[in-house]
DNA sequence: ACTTCATTGTGTTTATTCTACACTATAATA
DNA sequence: TATTATAGTGTAGAATAAACACAATGAAGT
């Protein structure tokens, strides 16, 4: 496990500090997806000033690798760490500046000229279990927490087009990375595996075929244990056979789903 | 198409308007692939300090859109415009700065300050048709030449894992980008085609089979004419069926090779 | 206690796609 | 005109994916 060390600031510290400690003119943005009560879900910060939504994001210490970033993002934000990360694009766009579109409405207070250019920013998603998620604000914002992928608002900037090629991006990975291990608790049940993916991509699938290919990949154990308390026929419980499952990450998988 | 303005300098007028010029401490790289005698290509440049090869690379002007910049980076080496760019990932190790490789051997001469820093590069690549190029080399190299892809050397910082990156990155999108558009004359053989194909995914494929797959695409038109001069049968002609070629990328590809 | 209902668990049949493979035709060369 | 290396073409078998139906179970209602 990489050690990731978070090195946060008060927002006065930061505006104060920000030209000597980050790179300049390129931040970090990423979309945090989770999944809870069969819907897929993504971590927003609103924003102090203006009310409005954006995605979790930061800056690159001047002699730290732009993955350790992303990492200590993620940590700051949800206090998890060692999680998959997966960088998909860089947003390069000239009017990516906060001076021209976040502060429009409502009026800068006091912000830095580090931080009214420009900005280059590099997007990572990352599949976090829900229920161990504890959403904490930045220095920027107010509030932080879980929105339904298909309620998002209108964030800042650019941000939902980030966030619609982060998905594209989760969407290509699915077969080729097994999400579930990720975004569910450690026992889960079929149907729930099953809902994570049909929410994921957009479509359902049939379940006797579903079952077939995820139990082909011979990643899964399935437990004796049924889960309880559904109002219908309890459903086996199932969990990730830790051996098989990075032998499969090595040998790389081909869900074709 | 899209108007792209090269704006190239040179190297002392470069040194002396950089920092005022582009954005600091980020930079794009561009691996330009090409296909010629059977063999794919890439394009480098080589220094005129250290003798040392590396990719064609440039830097961000303020008011650029990356995209734009990759674009006019692949303009001054190729003297091509209106061709695919593909972003394929930032790389941000701290460590990626000429000051603490490329210079190690031969001490460097006078590098200003804002090069000697480190540098995050985002990496995009290409194909062009190799006979319409014309390599040019930039402020720094010598010269700009084609190199097999089976015979690169050993490129200054992290250029071999960035060239090995759009490499896996190409890889995965021949199956849904018609890569022998870009790559081949307008008018191409199967053989010349299959061989192209077997370059990039590095293994032979079944005769018989790739020209079924390739033709049920239905974006080739087959010509009267065939190739002639080669020691044996002559072989029909190809061409991409421009309407054809179009609405089959609109809607997505899937060759499935 | 019995019925109803929504859901889970499981296997087979069919359609589709992929793979392997062999012979004839032709142009250049000797 | 014989040789040779390559081009052109179709089919049968294997593997994979898609479609589909019925029995079992637990909860809730009568």
């Amino acid at each position: 496990m990489k050690k990731v060390q978070s090195r946060s600031l008060t927002e006065k510290e930061f505006l104060d500090k920000a030209p000597e400690l980050y790179l300049p003119q390129l931040s970090i943005d990423c979309v945090i997806f989770g999944f809870h009560d069969d819907q897929l879900k993504v971590l927003l910060l609103q924003w102090k000033d203006s009310n409005r939504w954006c995605l979790p994001g930061g800056f690159i210490f001047k002699d730290e690798h732009i993955q350790d970033s992303a990492e200590r993002i993620l940590k700051d934000r949800t206090g998890l760490g060692d999680i998959y990360l997966k960088q998909f694009y860089a947003f390069g766009d000239p009017n990516r500046a906060l001076g021209k579109h976040a502060f429009k409405a409502t009026p800068a207070t006091k912000i830095s000229d580090w931080l009214m250019k420009r900005f280059v920013t590099i997007g990572y998603w990352s599949l976090v279990e829900f229920s161990k998620v504890v959403p904490v604000p930045d220095e920027f914002s107010k509030e932080c927490s879980w929105c339904d992928i298909d309620k998002v608002p209108s964030l800042i900037l650019d941000h939902n087009q980030i966030l619609e090629k982060a998905l594209q991006s989760l969407r290509l990975d699915v077969n080729d990375y097994p999400v579930g291990k990720d975004l569910l608790p450690e026992k889960f049940t079929m149907p729930e595996l099953q809902r994570l993916y049909e929410t994921i991509l957009g479509k359902t699938l049939d379940r006797r075929n579903f079952q077939k290919k995820v139990l082909a990949l011979d990643i899964l154990e399935r437990l004796k244990e049924r889960k309880q308390g559904g109002a219908h026929k309890a459903p086996f419980l199932y969990r990730f056979d830790p051996k098989k499952y990075k032998k499969a990450l090595k040998e790389g998988l081909k869900f074709g789903i």
